[in-house]
DNA sequence: ACAAGAATTGCATCCGAAGTCAAAACTTTA
DNA sequence: TAAAGTTTTGACTTCGGATGCAATTCTTGT
């Protein structure tokens, strides 16, 4: 008797609880199911009758159509995966994209690695969740794509590339920024000693960055450099100038840095505990243009990614090839924007 | 006759570009649809032998469960709503609140809000996609939370409490820590006119922060303050320093920013614009606790918001809920960390 | 070796919306 | 006004996996 009561309790709770369905919508205007259905696919055939009667039960049950369900029909979860490396250095990117994504009704479904975080654990979710493309701002392996090429599911690089895979990217030429630098720090044409200063061994991007600077050094004439890595961060571009000073004592007087963040790393630590005048008695450039590197503290010389013309770009090339899985990889570049700030003798 | 030919044809293509499904594997090791099913449901009832002739199926074909599918059915997409309102400031909440996510296999449907974004809608989407839980680190109203509420949607709230609503929430002891901060000026004694930098108006973080100096600087006895309205953002605060200076001529020699960012712009301008020293001139306070602060340019004095443990206390209280319903709303609130830099003469 | 009990397995149904197709309702034309 | 054409509508099936329950197989004890 008491259990009766309960589970009739329970029932009626389980019932109220219930998400409202597109038949709940059916049954109070009196029309079928697929009546309501269509009632929210643009452009189907309804009559206007039909749309008010129905639009009249959905607002009085509050009735919000099942995103769910509707991807398991239309096989289209209208979700793409974003996937980023590490989000602590260059959030402006995520928020881009994010931002550009929403604007046209994708939604985001984020993933974050790290180093300690398990790829292949990661990119099997991705996978789970049927998203309709991937952007990924972190570094792949031919071996990880390949599922989503065999399925068929976009796939878009932001600042990665692989030139012997036909997969697409937006990047900015990294090269080229850093051949601008050198240039740049070149042509004053006072500097005796250059230190270049790259980014984790694992780095594609800090890879291409160091060579474009140690090749156009050496179409200069100059091979003489000290070489140091850090990991990007602030605390190992303070640490690498002990590094540089330790193998040149201090006669390194040009510093190439992979980032920016590392870049104002080396600055302080000239300025502070050196207590070295940038620029004259040591110069220096970054890669990137975070904001950081606009404030007055520092000026940075620096290469300013296009965030915003990449981002629109790779959401783009993600949703067209979404919508037309025929279209060939394509691989963009864009060449980055050189800022003049005070970290450069001249 | 073509046509045969074609639709053949479509149909082949259509039938291997189709994802595999369980009946796929139940076939292809020749069981049930059920068993498959089951060999993914850790604890249910399957026999040794059963798995692996399951899985080895399941390696032949390259299956993987579609959630949209499972979460149709058991009525638990795995996926919580993420809602900061912009991501530029504070990059590391998501990024924390993100990786303990994953950890626990949930996964982050990230959504931003800025100015421009239309809210409603927005929220629309999150209950369409009928997440298990929201993690809201933006401002909503009262209006905007019930329906989730009604459909028994956990939400928590990061750094957003509000007073008379029962909604968990984990916040950042604001008023306590600006009381910190202002003892810690008001003990040099050598101060005689403060100026108040708050954050946008809409900001009920910034609204506790001031109302919290205010306070304790009238307990103090201070009760004659400049006060000045930024947006958070670093160029905002160096723009206060004039608005500041217009005010009270150079008569300010403390200033209690609502947050870092703002602090850092006015420590920029005052010693590059104004050529003022801080602290011999004037004593800067932040509050957030942000890594820029910790530079050594600027070796901010400041509340550190404990970032970490408040990513796992929101993280988890949701997770809670989802897997509880009936716990009942909680607000947690953690004290800042003081960290003592040199903006502050003593 | 056999009955009773426990562990596995398969059948059938369900989740909630979308699409197919034929029936119904409405228009137009002769 | 009936026939032909057009637009709307609804019944039914589908997407892919989970689950209650009955049927089956495997244990165990005697």
């Amino acid at each position: 008797m008491v259990q009766r009561v309960l589970s009739s309790r329970g029932e009626r709770l389980a019932e109220s609880r219930r998400n409202v369905t597109s038949y709940d919508v059916a049954r109070h205007a009196g029309v079928s199911q697929s009546a309501v259905s269509r009632c929210f696919k643009p452009g189907a055939s309804v009559s206007e009758k039909m749309r008010e009667r129905v639009m009249k039960s959905v607002q009085a049950l509050g009735y919000q159509p099942n995103a769910i369900a509707r991807g398991l029909i239309t096989r289209r979860s209208n979700m793409v995966a974003v996937i980023v490396s590490n989000l602590n250095f260059y959030p402006e990117v995520l928020s881009q994209l994010s931002a550009r994504f929403m604007q046209r009704g994708v939604h985001v479904l984020l993933f974050t690695l790290d180093h300690e975080s398990d790829v292949a654990r990661t990119l099997e979710q991705v996978a789970q969740y049927r998203v309709d493309g991937v952007l990924a701002a972190a570094h792949l392996t031919r071996e990880q794509m390949a599922p989503f090429h065999q399925r068929n599911v976009p796939l878009v690089f932001y600042n990665r590339s692989y030139r012997d895979v036909p997969v697409s990217s937006v990047c900015c030429d990294q090269v080229q920024g850093e051949r601008v630098l050198v240039n740049l720090l070149a042509q004053s044409g006072r500097h005796r000693s250059y230190a270049l200063l790259s980014g984790p061994a694992d780095s594609v991007v800090s890879m291409q960055r160091t060579q474009g600077a140690i090749e156009r050094l050496h179409e200069l004439g100059i091979r003489d450099l000290t070489r140091v890595r850090g990991d990007y961060s602030y605390d190992s571009g303070r640490r690498a100038v002990h590094a540089i000073f330790e193998q040149r004592g201090a006669m390194t007087d040009a510093i190439v840095s992979a980032n920016d963040m590392m870049a104002l790393g080396c600055l302080d630590e000239l300025r502070h505990r050196f207590e070295l005048d940038v620029p004259g008695d040591v110069s220096l450039v970054g890669f990137d243009g975070v904001r950081a590197a606009h404030w007055s503290s520092f000026d940075l010389t620096t290469i300013r990614q296009p965030v915003e013309s990449m981002a629109e770009a790779a959401v783009t090339m993600l949703l067209e090839r979404i919508d037309n899985p025929g279209l060939p990889a394509e691989k963009r570049l864009f060449s980055g924007v050189l800022r003049r700030g005070a970290t450069l003798r001249h």
